[in-house]
DNA sequence: TTGACATCGTTCCATATGGAACAATATTAT
DNA sequence: ATAATATTGTTCCATATGGAACGATGTCAA
């Protein structure tokens, strides 16, 4: 038995293969980064939305990526702790903190985006380039969808 | 910010996409399972094998999932427990047990897949009849292609 | 102003998860 | 035959995770 004989009997091909593909290229990487680089899940969050913007709040990151608060929070102060995250008090809203990705961060956030775009080019070896530009604009359309479908 | 923004700048375009339907598309429904129907989602991935296929050993579930041993021995307990599923020594290796899902199994597991097929229409509704048939082709060939490209 | 309510981030707690060690059984080599 | 090794499933333990309650601060209305 394999799990490439239930793919064709699923009754949501689509969903199934996409998960099925999240599963083989996130989870390997994932437990990597967290072995390697003792960097856990909700911490990759919150240095990727750092990377990508200056000065977030915590909320931000919660309300963005629908991760609880306690979780961010838990992560928030372990990357502070290992020098990845620098935090400070909100100057108009002394609840809020400021966050802002270290050098360290960046440096650690950019390795896990390596780990990333290596296991997609291997994933895409087989792909045309035509395919590849194909299947980018399927899975893009659906992607800016999210907030019309999301149940 | 939002994560839609950050997807426009993302190193591997193609698997954060995936990665980030994957998110909406499976996370609300598996919890909705375990709230509704008590199911966690080990015992989802024991049943899903067992729909399947009859007679399948704790360890084949183990190797065809690549889920630990200790994590499935946990769900087929808990899903005997439930009723969900049947164990009987095996005749020929005392060690084993043949697991069989039980029609009320059969039952959760169907509604965890109408859920799945629900969520996979209104995902792909703005997608046309063209489209879905691309973008299952390219899917596919990634998901056959698993052996050749995981890590 | 002040009292009710909302928001932010944290802590507490219960549960989910995976690695490692384990007992029981099967297989292999001598 | 029997000793060494491998396999199966379980238990133990440490950690990850999310819901709920909480304290501190901010906002709004009377």
């Amino acid at each position: 038995m394999k799990l490439l004989d239930i793919i064709d009997a699923t009754p949501f091909p689509i969903g199934y293969r996409i998960a099925f593909i999240t599963n083989f290229l996130r989870e390997p990487i994932l437990r990597r980064m967290e072995r390697e680089l003792g960097i856990i899940r909700p911490e990759l969050t919150v240095l990727m939305c750092t990377c990508f913007r200056e000065d977030v709040h915590a909320r931000d990151i919660c309300e963005v990526t629908e991760q609880p608060s306690n979780t961010i929070s838990r992560a928030v102060s372990s990357l502070e702790k290992k020098g990845h995250l620098s935090r400070k008090e909100d100057q108009f809203d002394t609840r809020k903190q400021v966050l802002n990705i270290t050098p360290s961060g960046k440096e650690v956030h950019d390795k896990v985006m390596v780990m990333f775009t290596e296991s997609e080019d291997a994933m895409l070896a087989g792909l045309s380039e035509m395919e590849k530009a194909q299947l980018l604009a399927l899975l893009d359309k659906i992607a800016r969808n999210v907030p019309r479908w999301r149940p």
